[in-house]
DNA sequence: CGATTGCTACGAAGGTCTTCGTTGACAATA
DNA sequence: TATTGTCAACGAAGACCTTCGTAGCAATCG
């Protein structure tokens, strides 16, 4: 039951979102600052894309100032979980333990990460999985 | 040092990469059969999408027969992988542990799954990464 | 006041994705 | 041989995605 309220982000969007997670909530301006850091485009690409992902739904707009402000819409881990099930779906066949061993096929999975994994799952072991709502 | 060699699959892209890792090299007629059982498709649809994937190098082709034959380029395995590093540049800023946190999220992560998934990891531990070419 | 600056809205171009109809070659069959 | 069926190859439509230029409006500056 319940389709993704949400579409799946694109990866122009996701760019988006990571400076909105990361910033708390920012105007058109600064997100278009913080992308132009990484890669140069033009002011109104950014504003564009914010106005098509507040349609979606994906972020949310204060326009009460004159200067518009968004923020996300879902918080970082709620999208990544969104994409993980994503993911799963679409290529591993709803196996979480296959994605997890090409998780760790990947070079950056150092040995820190693997302890913190380890601990991850110590924690939670079968018992039962937070109710989640995406 | 290299860039994918194949490009991302897309949704329909994989959805037929999936055939054919399920039933080994095949004929358009077979993959459309077999798509068709999920969602009805027009023949051409398959037929169109695998000339592309030949194109982008997805697929190998044998035209040495009227009736072409199809074969995936990469394995799951290999394509699984690329996909999870590539979620995990775009979504997760490269952290496989918090990958693997959302994947234990997810309802699927069953209890067998996550004795699975220690298995993994105790086997492996901070040890290296076998090479891997994508 | 007039000019410059900063903002949103809009339209549109150029690209990719997915779908399908049509065509022409060839094969099988009546 | 004439018809029917199967196949690959296009071309093209319609939907998105991403990018930007332009326009219109408010505020601010000289």
């Amino acid at each position: 039951m319940s389709k993704p309220s949400t579409p799946r982000p694109t990866d122009a969007e996701l760019a988006i979102l990571r400076v909105l997670w990361e910033r708390g909530q920012s105007t058109v301006r600064q997100v278009h600052d913080a992308l132009s850091r990484e890669r140069p485009t033009a002011y109104t690409t950014a504003l564009k894309m914010l106005q098509i992902m507040t349609e979606k739904g994906l972020v949310r707009r204060d326009d009460s100032d004159r200067t518009h402000v968004y923020q996300p819409r879902l918080s970082e881990e709620q999208t990544q979980r969104q994409l993980v099930r994503d993911l799963l779906d679409r290529a591993f066949g709803g196996s979480a333990s296959k994605l997890v061993m090409q998780a760790l096929a990947t070079k950056r999975a150092s040995a820190e990460e693997l302890t913190e994994i380890r601990r991850l799952i110590d924690g939670r072991d079968g018992r039962e999985v937070r109710d989640d709502r995406d």
